[in-house]
DNA sequence: TTACATTGAGTTGTACGCAACCGATTGAGA
DNA sequence: TCTCAATCGGTTGCGTACAACTCAATGTAA
């Protein structure tokens, strides 16, 4: 399965060329952070935090597998996180009982009346990209079908 | 300067929404990193000190200021960042005798022969990818859109 | 020239993200 | 049943990333 890449190009130029192509997404993603980082501050959450509360908020209950497939990390990352998430009191983990290699996650009280603070975020990040709806389910797309491919070659996924 | 922010969309609904433009964005670059890492790791380098030896090879002598700007990082990251390539032996740090405030970051030999190595990365990357340049030129322009749009609100770029 | 603000690197502390590994539990085959 | 592989969560180590701070060097205004 190769792909169409023009060998007339010389590796030269592509130096500089597949900077820009990843340097934009991380860029563009680093861009966002730094939006969502004094929103979320508010609410006491870092990004991927306000992820698995998002999680949270949609199913009730999630095992930490579950959540690492949902928002694609592995247990090194999840671990400490959730526990970082637990001393905040937004979230309760006990072991699975019909399977106790499994913890289960779910949100406390605190954790769902954060939600309704929450509820203001979307509309703000909404209204700093600066696009239509339209256009951000196209980049969505986009985007996901370059990650399709790159994960292809590289399994990524947890 | 307001943007078209569909006041009839529940906010509920982009709880959900939101994390899947930010979340795209996201994904596509750890899926870049995982393709990137094992071709990086052949030459000894992690994806951050990629792009500086790519600055390098570019520039010659940059000081670290200037390395900040093109790539958008704090000194925060990159005095270790640097640090470690220099112990690499990839790279040479110098006070700059005009204004002993700045550092100037060289190339050595080992990081000007590191280039020849990593000449067949790019053709890989833009393998991996899928994509032609057009493609590619295009999701590029649409990410600077975007990632002006989210600068315009928060500062970030240092 | 002397205060004072500014600039440029560096350091510290916190929080991801991944690789590699560990221990306990569970499942499956001989 | 008994052994062994697979699964799940956790920990450690490393390398970013950012905020907040320090310190030395430089620029500027009185």
């Amino acid at each position: 399965m190769d792909s169409p890449t023009p060998d007339s190009v010389p590796a030269d130029e592509l130096l500089r060329l597949d900077r820009q192509v990843c340097f934009a997404v991380h860029g563009a993603a680093r861009a966002f952070d730094a939006v969502y980082r004094p929103l979320l501050r508010e609410l006491g959450l870092t990004y991927p935090q306000y992820l698995v509360m998002l999680a949270l908020w949609e199913h009730g209950t999630l095992t930490v597998k579950e959540l690492g497939l949902a928002l694609r990390l592995d247990s090194g990352t999840l671990s400490p996180l959730l526990k970082r998430l637990e001393g905040a009191g937004f979230v309760r983990r006990e072991r699975d009982r019909r399977d106790e290699r499994s913890v289960t996650v779910s949100p406390t009280a605190a954790g769902e009346r954060l939600r309704e603070h929450a509820l203001g975020v979307p509309r703000e990040i909404l209204a700093a990209t600066g696009m239509d709806g339209e256009g951000l389910a196209e980049m969505r797309a986009s985007l996901a079908r370059l990650t399709a491919a790159l994960d292809a070659v590289a399994p990524g996924g947890r």
